[in-house]
DNA sequence: GATGAATGAGGATTCATTCAT
DNA sequence: CATGAATGAATCCTCATTCAT
């Protein structure tokens, strides 16, 4: 029973995702929603309070496992900078195999819905990345920074430039790639 | 007969803009538009196709006006630092004082909208900095990148930045706007 | 779940075609056959595509309807004549009883929603007629001539001249009547 | 000066005539019919008091002109039944050279705008043929029958059948014409 | 006389959501 | 739990008409 329902919820999850990154926010109407996810407009209703708290929903999850992947092996870095280039790649690796993900957050996030949001539920998720950066200031590999400066200085290029599109020099090749991240590293190192 | 007027034009174009920033595309209906630029909804359709038309306009003539705003007195500079310092500079003011301008550029980049604009619309208007770039590249004081990975990692943390809200650590003193420049020309200095 | 309701599209139906009859195709705006049905505007997509597709189905069904109680009882008329002579009274008749019908059929015949329908739609309609001219063509009854020339030639006199309304000279005497089933014949006959 | 007002009432009226039959009477807008016509919405309205008015006027100037057309030579015919034949032939070719000024008539005529127009004012169109059919009473040539009954069924069918359009059997031959004449002529005989 | 700008009212249609099964 | 029918409100846009020049 429970996976039954878990399996509709993704139905509709991605569903949504898809059609919103397609046609925006008011171009994907619940009931598109509900033909692309093979459901009825109503079931939608089950398990989304409404549509604004489904895109609520859908943003928080999809930064979340975001935040998740990117920090995924981090663990395993000796040190802070390894960490740091880890988490780099596993986003690259991301924008690349799951690119719907960072699509729908950057229009969430550049759109008035995210006002809506209370800023700590965005705040905890970025947690265990701010706790890298701490350790980071604290053995003064970088600069004293406001976090979210910080982080945005190290990823922020990276997901600018993935948005580019190829024709415009998204980078392909790991020397590309080591450049983009000695880059960022570089703005921010001490 | 009465004459076609630039004011109105006006009106309806900040009002939009407004709008749109505050409800997002969809909520921004062409009736609130038209009653908050005073005129009636069919009004606006003597100005614009339609909201599609409208839109790009919009994007376009703000986004032109953000990159004019830029490039202001950069030709006084001797140096391509000095332009780049210029512009960034220009940026940020331009951030402080209408930021609207770049709010509205960013959601509208950042959703499906943006696709139906043809890039060489978009690619004029950043030809002048372009230039900059390629001077840049060519005295060897920046690494070979293609303009839009440059541009956009010197350009793109501030603007991200100034997007998290003084609350996140969004800098303030001339002290920290020079950090941050730094950062940035560090990242792409050869 | 509820259960579409065929009731529901007879209301419907019957509304659109008060309406149209009253005010024409753009008077009768959605709205207003909504409201005289009972439904919502919203219902009417429900059962019907859209407004253009909905004209042509009441156009389909009231003609199909016409002509089929135009050959009502034709099958247990011995001869030929009597056929005809029993479908041109069932016509006379649902013209009186129905009015409505022929006129939202002359009011779409001859308007340029027409062309929008395809010829075999409406010639499928009228096969068993045309069989039957047919037939009297075949025992010399009546001179050759393409069917819808001949059927015009018998039926359209009466639709128009009940269309004069009564002031102008609409029979109603079964003299009358006689007389101008006559007058009919004797234009075919051989 | 006269001319000059004459001519742009004139591109007017066909401008609408041609909308009006291409688009319906929703259709064909009164700024589409201006930009036809060559000339500014509001210039419409210094010939026509409205649309409506204007419909009804195209509609009586048209129909005016069938009628004229179809009289026209009938007084060099010797009999009665000359002059039928005469303007039945002069319907014929009138439908052939000018078929947008029936089609718009029937159109018109088959629409809930027919109901505005005082019935005097096409009685008083249709005078001179009425004088004619009374004439063939009067001579016994003729049944005895209301005009318009009369009327309709001379030339009724004509007009039907060259509305089936040049697939479904519209004579074009001299003798199926004359057959058609013959036919007519029969339906009315005495 | 002629114009194009301007408009409020209304057009067809779709929306997010709820109801009844 | 799941559904498709049902809906009032709202959408974008166009209309017939008038205004100011």
């Amino acid at each position: 029973m429970r996976v039954k329902d878990e399996e509709k919820r993704q139905q509709i999850r991605d569903a949504a995702v898809r059609l919103i990154n397609e046609m925006g926010f008011a171009g994907a109407s619940m009931s598109k929603i509900a033909k692309a996810a093979g459901v009825s407009p109503a079931t939608i209703y089950l398990y989304f309070e409404n549509k604004e708290h489904m895109v609520q929903s859908l943003y928080l999850e999809l930064k979340a496992g975001l935040l998740q992947g990117m920090m995924a092996g981090t663990d395993q870095e000796a040190t802070i900078k390894g960490k740091l280039r880890r988490a780099w790649r596993n986003f690259h690796a991301l924008l690349i195999s799951r690119p719907e993900i960072y699509r729908f957050c950057e229009q969430f996030y550049n759109s008035p819905y995210i006002r809506a949001l209370p800023p700590e539920k965005i705040d905890r998720i970025y947690s265990p990345m701010a706790a890298v950066f701490a350790a980071a200031e604290a053995q003064g590999l970088i600069r004293p920074l406001p976090f979210a400066v910080a982080f945005t200085s190290v990823f922020g290029p990276l997901g600018l430039v993935m948005k580019l599109g190829p024709q415009n020099g998204v980078p392909s090749t790991p020397e590309e790639l080591d450049t983009l991240f000695d880059m960022a590293w570089r703005s921010v190192a001490a």
